[in-house]
DNA sequence: ACAATAAGGGAAAAATTTATCCCTATGCAA
DNA sequence: TTGCATAGGGATAAATTTTTCCCTTATTGT
């Protein structure tokens, strides 16, 4: 795994949560698996920008953060379903609060960073 | 300035948020400016982990998305104010539910993310 | 037999972001 | 007159994150 050199900063609780959502598809997946889809597969063609190797990544950091547990059936083909940790859970309204207000400001949102692009 | 070579996705609403927030101090940047904290010394003080140019860039590019104003005074030595638009105001109440979750779990995040560590 | 599905890890490359260093300009204070 | 404060840009290096590619295992469908 990648070993950080630059310091974490703790200070406040914006650091912290920073922490643990900072990572392009974390808040996606946590919203995902809170919709029901739990397995990789799935929340994979729920994201499919994303390579199927960052997702296994974030996933894992998102368990160790306690966020989400891991179930392993030992069948063959393999089955794994993510849940949320009721810690997970507390993270809900935080990150539907963050949707709302991009959906509230889609219109205007999209037109400025179109208008960025050119 | 650096060219994107992946493209955008700008599907739902956490994409959005994401495209203007997404940067290691954006969101800090953001609530210093809230709380009165206007000249670009004083935030480079209330934020003294980040390099001075890339707050200088984050607060550029929050200005090009609307949602911060800055005014520079025709003074020397220069002094140049940032301030909240009344769209960047509206992210005000997301960003203290960021703060807030942080703030409530800060005992156990600390926990986990220094565990993590060793 | 062969491809597809399921889950996921290693290695290396590419993309992106952030940090470091140096330079400009002007007026004020010691 | 040397040094500090103020604001900020260019170039380059370093750090970090994400993507790409390849490999493994075992079963089901064609």
């Amino acid at each position: 795994m990648y070993e950080k050199k630059i310091p974490l900063n703790l200070n406040c609780g914006l650091d912290l949560i920073g922490e643990v959502l900072y990572g392009k598809w974390k808040i996606r997946l946590l919203w995902f698996i809170n919709e029901g889809h739990k397995r990789p597969s799935e929340l994979q063609r729920k994201i499919p920008d994303a390579s199927r190797r960052v997702l296994n990544i974030q996933l894992k950091e998102l368990e160790e953060h306690e966020l989400i547990t891991k179930k392993i059936y030992p069948v063959v083909p393999p089955k794994v379903e993510y849940s949320l940790t009721d810690f997970g859970k507390t993270l809900i309204p935080v990150i539907a609060a963050l949707g709302q207000w991009g959906d509230d400001n889609e219109e205007r949102l999209k037109t400025i960073i179109l208008s960025l692009l050119k």
